[in-house]
DNA sequence: GATGAATGAGGTTTCATTCAT
DNA sequence: TATGAATGAAACCTCATTCAT
C-alpha cells in the first residue's frame, strides 16, 4: 500500500513540477514561446515524459488556467463570507477580485488563456467542464449575495435586469478595469494614477446608483474597503 | 508629377489590399493561422512583395489595429457631439462603443492584438505613437465631456478621482463587458439574456451614484438612450 | 504440474489475445498505424506485457503470417486430395487459393508483410525456418500433383522446366492475379470484369498448353472447376 | 528569355536530384527509411527546400513511380512493335517487362509502392491521373496486340473472356512471377534454377492453350525469343 | 518594386523499447 | 509475469525572412 501511495505522489509530484515550469515560461515569455522542447529542457526530461502526462501543449495551459480558477473561486467564497451585510460582501467581492490580480497576477494571467479558442479546441471534454464549474461557482457567489440583499430588502432588483445580469456588470467593471491595468502600459501617463482606487470608487458608485442599503459616500466607503481589506488579509490566499 | 502620384496609389492599393486579405485571415482563422505565405498566396503575390511593403508579421497586425483605433476614434468624436447635455454626451460614447463592438466587430476583434506583447515586440515606434495616439483621442473625447459637466456643474468630481480615472471606471465597464460578451460563450446560458442593456443600466447607476445630472430612472434613462441611438444611427460609422 | 499447465494455458490465451487484436489494427489501418502503444492499450495490458510475449514489434507481425501461412497450407493440402485426376487436383489447387484470398482476405493480405524486408530482418530465425516451412509445405502439395502427373502420364515435363518450375508458373499467375485484384482499385474500370473467372480460364489454357491430360475446352473446365468447388465447400476453412 | 530559362532548369536540375536521393534512399533502407530529415542532409539542402519542391513526402515517392512507370511504358510500347505477327508481339511484351525487371530493377522495386495505400492516400489528384494514365497505355500497348490477333484470325477470344481479361492473365503471371523472384529470396533453394526461363515457358504453354497462332513448341519458342531479345537489346531502354 | 526559391531553426507529436517496482 | 513511466531519437511539417534575379 505504502508502495503505490509513494509511487503515485512522485507523479502527481512530477506533473506539478511540469505545471510549475510551464506557468513560468507563459509567464515569461508568451504563449508563442511555451514550446514542449523547452519545457523538457528545462525540466530536465524527455519530451516523451511530457506527453505521458498531458497529451499536448493546450492540456497544459488549461490546467494552469483550472489552477488559476480554482484560487479565485476559493478567495470569492471566502470574500463572499467576510461581513454580515449584503453591501459589504459585495464590497468584499470586488476587493478579492483585486488581491487575486495583485497577489496572484500569475494566475490572473493565465486565466485569460481561457478565451483562446485555439487552445480551447484542442482540450478535452473534462477539463471543459472543470472550467465551466469555476466560472459558475464564481458567478455563484455573487448571484447569491445579490439575491440576498433583495431577500433582506436592502436592494430592489431594477425591472429590466436579472440577478445575473446585475452581477455581470460588476464582473464587467472589475475584469475590464483589471485586464486594462494588467496589460496596457502606460495607463498613469493617461492620467490615471491609481486604478485601483478608482475602480473602488466606481464600484460604490454603483451600488448607490442601484440604491443598495445602505448607501455610502465615496469617504465611508474607502474606509469601509480599508476594514474589510483589514480581515481579508488574515485569510489565506489574502497574503 | 503624375506618373509618381500613380505609382504611390498603386502601392496604397496594394497595401490595403494586404491588409484586407490579412484581416480576413487574422478573424477566420486566429493569430496563429496568420501566416505570410498563405498571405502571399491569396493576395496572389509573391512573399517578397508583403516584405517591401511590411517589415515583418507583426506591423501587419498593428497596422490593423490602427485601423481599428481610428474607426473608433471617429465614431467617439461624433457620440461626443450628439447632444448638449454633458450626461447624454456621456450615454452616447456608452453607445458608440456599443455600435462599435456590435457594427465593427471585425475591428473590435483586431483592436485586442493591441495588448499582445510578441506583437507590440517587434513593432516600430512610429507605430506605437500612432497607437498611443488614437488611444489618447478616446480618452480625450471622454475627458472632455466629463471636464464640460464639471464646469457646467452637472458633476461633481469626487475628490479622490481625477477625470481620467473617472472616464477609467466608464471605459472598464464598457470594455470589459464588450470583451466578455465578445469572447466567452454560453454567457446566456449563465443567465445574461441581454448583455447590452444591462451595460447601459449599470452605466445609468454609475452616473446616478456620481450624482451627474440630470439623474434618471433606469426606465427614463432607456428612453433616453433610444433616443440617442436614434440620432446615432443617422451618423456614418453607425450603420 | 496441474497448475503449470493452466498457467501455460493463461499465457498462449494471451499470446493469442495480443495476436489478434495485432491483426485487426494491421489490417485496419496498415503496418505503419500498428503501435505498440495502442496495441497495448487496446489489450488492456501494459505495454511491457507485450514485450514479455514477444522480443519486438516485427516478431508479431510475422506470427500473424505464420498463422495466415499455415491455414494456406491447410487448404491446399485438403485441395490436393479432393480429387483422384491430377489435372482436378490442380484445378482444385487454384480454386483453394481463390477461396483463401476471398475468405480469408485478412490472411491473406497479412500474408504480404512476409516480403517486407525490415521485418524480416529483425525476426529470429525460428520464425523464419517456420515460414520456409510453409511455404516448402504449399510448393510440396503442388509438386507432389505434378508428380503424380508425370508418373501417371497424364503430363510430360517439359525438357527445359523442373516440377518446380512447372509449379512456380502456376503459383506467380494465381499470386499475381490475386494481389492485383486485392490492392489495385478500380481494376474493372479498366475492362477487367470478373478477375477470378479469368484467372481460372488463364489456368485452364496453361494445363493445355502444357498438354495436361485430360485436356478440356474452357466451357468443360468451368464446369469441372463448379464441380469441384462444390466438394470444396464441404470442407472446413472453404466456408 | 534565357535567364528564365536558366532558373527553370536550375529548378528542374534539383527535382531531379531531389528524385535521385530520394530514390537512392527508398532502394537502400526501404520506404520507413526515406526519411525528409536524411534526405535534406544527403542532398545538402535546408529541409524546406524540400517542401518547395514536394508538398509531402508521399508526393515525392509517387513521382519516383510515376518515372518507373513511365519507363516501362516505353519498353511496351517499343516491344509492341518489335515484330509483325502478333504472337511474336505478345512475347515480345513478355520479354520488355523481363528487362524492365531486371535491368530497370529499382524502378521496378519502386513501382510496387503505388498499391501502399498510405501513399495513395496523400497525394493529389494529378498524380493519380498520370500513373492510371500510364497504367492504361500499358494496358492499351498490349490489348490492342490481342485485337489486331482476333482481327487478323490468329487468335479466337474465349467467350467468356474480354479482351482486357485476357490480357489480365498475361500481367499476372509476368507480375507475380516478377514479383516473387524479386523479393522472395532463397527461390532457387525451392528448386526454381531459371524463374525468368520458367515464365517464357510458361507464356509459350498459355499462348499455346489459347491457340494463338503460330503454335510453338516450347523449343521453338525459346529460338524466337532469343530473336526478338536480340532486335529489343537494340533498343533504348533495353541496354 | 516584384519575384519566389532557399533557408534552417523551430514546432508538435509518435513510438519502440527499457527497467525499476 | 505484469506494470507503465521514462526515454530520446526521429518523424513530418511550418514559417518568417532573405536575397539574387
Amino acid at each position: 500500500m505504502i508502495k503505490i501511495s509513494r509511487k503515485q505522489l512522485e507523479i502527481q509530484q512530477r506533473e506539478a513540477d511540469i505545471l510549475q515550469f510551464a506557468r513560468r515560461m507563459l509567464l515569461d515569455e508568451g504563449y508563442d514561446a511555451l514550446s514542449m522542447d523547452k519545457l523538457a529542457v528545462e525540466l530536465g526530461t524527455a519530451k516523451g515524459t511530457l506527453y505521458n502526462h498531458f497529451p499536448n501543449k493546450e492540456e497544459i495551459v488549461l490546467a494552469l488556467v483550472c489552477q488559476a480558477m480554482q484560487v479565485r473561486q476559493q478567495m470569492f467564497g471566502i470574500a463572499a463570507m467576510v461581513s454580515q451585510k449584503t453591501r459589504e460582501r459585495m464590497m468584499a467581492i470586488g476587493l478579492a477580485s483585486e488581491h487575486y490580480v495583485q497577489k496572484h497576477s500569475e494566475h490572473f494571467a493565465i486565466e485569460q488563456f481561457v478565451s483562446n479558442s485555439t487552445i480551447r479546441g484542442k482540450s478535452k471534454p473534462k477539463r471543459q467542464e472543470l472550467i465551466r464549474h469555476f466560472e459558475t461557482q464564481c458567478m455563484g457567489s455573487v448571484s447569491t449575495i445579490v439575491r440576498d440583499a433583495i431577500a433582506i430588502g436592502d436592494l430592489r432588483l431594477p425591472s429590466m435586469l436579472t440577478v445575473e445580469e446585475l452581477v455581470f456588470g460588476f464582473w464587467s467593471i472589475t475584469f475590464g478595469s483589471h485586464v486594462l491595468t494588467f496589460d496596457r502600459p502606460g495607463l498613469n501617463e493617461l492620467g490615471i494614477n491609481d486604478a485601483w482606487r478608482a475602480v473602488r470608487t466606481h464600484g460604490c458608485s454603483m451600488l448607490n446608483g442601484f440604491n443598495w442599503q445602505p448607501l455610502m459616500t465615496f469617504e465611508e466607503s474607502e474606509v469601509v474597503f480599508a476594514g474589510l481589506d483589514a480581515r481579508l488579509k488574515m485569510r489565506s490566499g489574502f497574503e
